[in-house]
RNA sequence: AGGCACGUAGCUCAGGGGGAGAGCGCCACCCUGACACGGUGGAAGUCCCGGGUUCAAAUCCCGGCGUGCCUACCA
């Protein structure tokens, strides 16, 4: 029920530089109060990004709470009071109010520990509600203030209104949805008998409250009317023709019927001409005294009977089927009644005004830039705010009626009236929209009005982490209140994620039933699974489909780096890791430099919020680096029971490289990562606190990287040739390699063991360049060729089949570059290191060609 | 009615002017002493269609087609 708010402002490295802050919310709550994907999509975004700056030594503030969901609250209690035969009416205000927080005392903090459930890392000790006295205060002091400069004021408008839910809505409440409908051709009879004037409607049953009918001045068929009067069908008033141009001439017949009570234009035309405004129906939607024999109907009954009448009385002259939107109550989805009523509005104006030019200024920047158009788009054509609610569960309007009719706007309760002096004064009975409390957030949690330090280190706050749907609900009224009563942005960063729907791609609901539980999948595969998979899909401006097969594949990942692990710690001991070797091999080489690489990379990555980035990048280097290489190579050493000074040196650099592998994982997969944390030898405080590993420049080496590049490619060529020509996993190989230049040749013979380890080849042997190995498999490598003797091992027409299709797809594959190098024009035009690449890429190519065609010259000898 | 996205491997999607990528699925082989929630190898794409700009377009521009969403007072 109630909706989640967060807040954070966040930062302050030690030496006091400010950086993020973090705020966030979710959206639309539900019944019962429980943790949806969108809640579990946002608060993981949000808890990525606290775990990392805090991760860096920046002192993140990450403030949650939840709002008071005025209407929707109310709602449930109600229901619950219904169940039990009474209404709210039967307790009256106090005790109603009292009954709600009963409520909110037993459900309320549910949501709150799903989210701790979630690994959401706030600061818990400053949890607040947009009802507590605090943040009332705000509510109060902001009210105040806006009245007394004339930003908010009382007055007659048509609004919109819920007939189940029994109060106003702002426009943003009212959600338009297409319906089916009529349009409907009524004769409005002149009053001197003298035929009528067709007016077609949607709805009828609203002429009961008709004081005009309209047409466009310059409208050829309306010049010379045999009347300037009509007599409303049914009730026989007598109506007035009048001309405005805001009548459209292609749309019906060209006649407006106008009803100020019941339609915001007719209510502007109403204005305009001087034209009176009759209400016909109640709070409830039914017909009352104004509609005469129609009275106690509801709208939809009086519809129909309405209709009928006309039709017997010769007035309906067509009826055609209608599609048009209709505004439905965002909360109940009764459709919303437009109503002129008296309510209190924020005159939203100079508030936008400010809100939109920080964004255009880039005081807060909006992530992905594409939202920005779309808070344009709103901001320039943004109406009024109804802050009013007949509701009582709420921040209770500080305004007080005199009987004389003065109007008491005021912090405190006035004593007496200071226009008369009478203290008969009565207190306003409406509450403010939810999210007039909600507006204030980023400050009113802070506690302000007051100045306080939290306020000076704090505010702004750095991001909002938000999704789209409630962009204008709530982002776009902080940034209007936040300016106007900061005097600054509430956030420099928003950043909207996207919504997450089904497998299907559909939006989940519980009424199509594909909703899936969060609650559930952290059960079945775990939190850091089911996190990762947010993380994982969550790309920039697109909607994750969401299921269960793919959080399997992370479930997957997360008991991979369980298992890796196990192997470390294994093989550690209860030792602490010593100090990185002085003389470290290739792979310990080649490991450091990835994983200082990968650490920088996925710290930029959620830094710039491409958290499916960030996410993968580390799934890549966890599972494709670390597990399938570097573990396998490290075996090497650390079984190598002649070398302790070598075991011991890989144990360091095993040791290391998986406490920065955690380290990184940790945003993403907090649970895993500290309980495998807390048993890594030599660590004692939580991994929470453990600094980022991305500072580490001196360990990239690009040189380790090439070198370790190419044993890798060495090891799958004789892995492939393996795989292809059938040779069972067990069997050890011969293997011949020949290396064009020295250099290469010395990297792989001392990497032999790692290459006869893993390719499992007996000893490596070598071949002079250019020599051919008789009676072989072969491979052709950038640096080198690789052989693996067949003898006995495979027939050869699988291996001629295999260089064929080789052949094939290197030949494939260098077609576009063959073809650039005859252009001229890209010799001439193209920079010069691109044309320098597509040559090498060429050579390297025809060079694999000339040695492949050698290999199946040779196979085919044999034949 | 306007606006905004999206269309890439069987599925779900990254990428975004110069070598088509991932996960899952699929095929083959393998219980190798961390892990079968695993290992090794492999197959698989007219990057929606049509124009244009460019030496070069999946990528930028224009126009279609299709899908989704948001905003809107034409009764």
């Amino acid at each position: 029920m109630v909706r989640l708010l967060g807040a954070g402002g966040l930062v302050h490295r030690r030496s006091g530089r400010q950086g993020p802050g973090l705020l966030h919310r979710d959206s639309a709550p539900n019944v019962t109060g429980q943790l949806h994907m969108g809640h579990a999509l946002n608060n993981t975004m949000q808890d990525i990004m606290c775990r990392y700056k805090r991760m860096l030594g920046y002192e993140v503030l990450w403030m949650p709470g939840t709002d008071h969901a005025g209407i929707a609250t109310q709602n449930v209690v109600e229901r619950q009071l219904a169940s039990e035969g009474k209404s709210r009416h039967d307790l009256g205000r106090e005790a109603f109010i009292e009954r709600v927080w009963e409520w909110r005392a037993e459900y309320g903090g549910k949501i709150i520990n799903q989210l701790k459930r979630l690994g959401a890392s706030c600061d818990w000790s400053r949890e607040r509600f947009t009802m507590d006295e605090g943040l009332s205060t705000a509510v109060r002091e902001v009210f105040v203030r806006l009245y007394q400069e004339g930003l908010i004021y009382r007055g007659d408008y048509i609004i919109n209104w819920c007939p189940r839910c029994h109060t106003a809505l702002s426009d943003l409440e009212s959600e338009h949805e297409e319906v089916k409908g009529g349009l409907y051709h009524i004769r409005y009879p002149f009053k001197n008998g003298q035929g009528h004037l067709v007016v077609a409607t949607t709805r009828p049953e609203t002429l009961l409250g008709d004081t005009a009918v309209a047409v466009n001045p310059e409208d050829p068929r309306y010049q010379d009317l045999p009347d300037d009067t009509v007599l409303l069908p049914l009730l026989g008033r007598e109506l007035p023709i009048i001309r405005d141009p805001y009548v459209s001439t292609d749309f019906g017949t060209g006649a407006l019927k106008i009803t100020p009570a019941h339609d915001p234009n007719d209510f502007m035309i109403g204005q305009k001409h001087g034209l009176a405004s009759i209400r016909v129906m109640d709070d409830s939607g039914t017909i009352n005294a104004e509609g005469g024999p129609y009275a106690g109907l509801d709208r939809f009954e009086a519809r129909k009977v309405m209709l009928a009448d006309l039709e017997k009385q010769g007035l309906l002259e067509k009826q055609e089927d209608y599609l048009h939107s209709v505004g439905h109550c965002y909360r109940c989805k009764t459709m919303v009644e437009p109503i002129l009523s008296k309510q209190w509005f924020v005159k939203v104006g100079p508030l936008a005004e400010e809100a939109l030019k920080a964004v255009q200024e880039g005081r807060t920047k909006i992530v992905p830039a594409q939202w920005e158009k779309t808070y344009y788009e709103w901001m320039t054509n943004i109406r009024d705010w109804c802050v009013s609610r007949q509701i009582w569960w709420g921040h209770r309007i500080p305004a007080w009626y005199c009987s004389c009719g003065e109007v008491i706007v005021s912090h405190t309760t006035p004593e007496a009236c200071p226009a008369c002096g009478s203290s008969d004064l009565t207190q306003e009975t409406d509450v403010l929209d939810t999210w007039f409390s909600s507006a204030l957030w980023p400050f009113s949690t802070m506690g302000w009005p007051e100045q306080t330090p939290e306020l000076a280190k704090f505010y702004p706050t750095s991001c909002l982490v938000t999704g789209f749907d409630i962009l204008f609900f709530w982002v776009a009224r902080m940034m209007m209140m936040g300016i106007k009563f900061m005097g600054e942005v509430p956030f420099t960063d928003v950043y909207i994620h996207a919504l997450v729907r089904d497998a299907s791609g559909q939006k989940m609901s519980k009424s199509k039933g594909n909703v899936i539980d969060p609650l559930i999948v952290m059960d079945q595969f775990g939190t850091d699974a089911f996190r990762f998979t947010l993380a994982a899909f969550a790309a920039q401006g697109r909607d994750i489909k969401m299921s269960e097969e793919r959080i399997a594949g992370y479930r997957n990942f997360v008991n991979k780096i369980w298992n890796a692990a196990r192997f470390t710690m294994m093989n550690l001991g209860e030792d602490e890791p010593g100090e990185l070797p002085v003389e470290p091999t290739l792979e310990d080489r080649w490991i450091l430099s990835r994983v200082s690489r990968v650490a920088q990379e996925v710290g930029r990555a959620i830094e710039e919020y491409r958290f499916n980035e960030a996410a993968n990048l580390a799934y890549q280097f966890g599972w494709h680096e670390f597990c399938d290489w570097y573990l396998e190579l490290a075996k090497g050493s650390l079984y190598d029971q002649g070398d302790p000074k070598r075991q011991e040196a890989t144990r360091a650099v095993l040791a290391e490289v998986f406490s920065r592998l955690l380290r990184v994982l940790h945003p993403f997969m907090p649970f895993v990562t500290e309980e495998l944390w807390q048993r890594l030898p030599g660590t004692n405080d939580s991994i929470m606190t453990a600094p980022w590993p991305g500072d580490h420049d001196g360990e990239i080496d690009p040189q380790a990287e090439h070198d370790m590049g190419l044993v890798m490619e060495v090891i799958g060529a004789v892995r492939n040739i393996r795989g292809e020509m059938g040779i069972n996993p067990g069997t050890v190989v011969p293997v011949i390699l020949s290396a064009q230049g020295g250099q290469t040749r010395q990297v792989l013979e001392a990497q032999a063991a790692r290459i006869q380890s893993l390719a499992k080849t007996q000893e490596l042997a070598w071949a002079a360049e250019g020599e051919q190995p008789a009676k072989s498999a072969g491979a052709a490598l950038p640096e080198v060729s690789v052989f693996v003797p067949l003898e006995g091992l495979v027939d050869f027409s699988a291996e001629e089949a295999r260089l064929e299709k080789e052949l094939a797809k290197l030949d494939k594959e260098l077609t576009p570059s063959r073809k650039k190098l005859t252009n001229q024009g890209f010799l001439a035009k193209a920079p010069e290191e691109v044309v320098a690449k597509e040559k090498a890429k060429v050579a390297e190519g025809e060079d694999k060609i000339i040695r492949l065609k050698e290999n199946l010259a040779r196979v085919q000898s044999f034949r």
